[in-house]
DNA sequence: ATGTGACTTGTAGTCCGTA
DNA sequence: GTACGGACTACAAGTCACA
């Protein structure tokens, strides 16, 4: 499921980009680790719900809309 | 953050009953532990991101349609 | 301002039960 | 069919130093 992991972190940056923040200034306001963001946003791990909520209150926006859409490659 | 596992959970219960499956079968297509499940649906756990995927696609739903809208009690 | 390695700690998640 | 527990294992969470 690290395709899952990528696209949302892909997401997250494509966002944070949007927003024109730093991933220091996104991590601080998430309450994570600068270093955390980075590993989120290359898809190095794969966040809790909780997590998600986070980000996305941080980003100002709506959490399922960072959530990638792929039916595919959800088993295996 | 035990508010948005319950909401959470509150969700995906009331999403199996509407799909008429038990915990078991549920937790079955999702390759999930059968106990873990029940865990989830009681907001005892804050799953990953990968297992709202999996379980949205156990309900044939969209994995956003399980999260809880609460801007509410988003930070502590 | 971001990527990465090497950690430690907390908890997600499993597997066995019992009621 | 569900709730709940104990005892695990796997990995997310969080921190630091150094590129």
């Amino acid at each position: 499921m690290q395709q899952l992991a990528k696209a949302l972190g892909k997401n997250i940056r494509m966002q944070r980009k949007a927003a024109a923040l730093s991933q220091d200034a996104l991590a601080l306001s998430c309450k994570v680790d600068r270093s955390y963001m980075g590993r989120i946003e290359r898809g190095e791990v794969n966040i809790t719900v909780e997590k998600l909520y986070r980000i996305a209150a941080a980003l100002g926006c709506n959490p399922g809309a960072l959530l990638p859409t792929l039916v595919e490659c959800l088993y295996d």
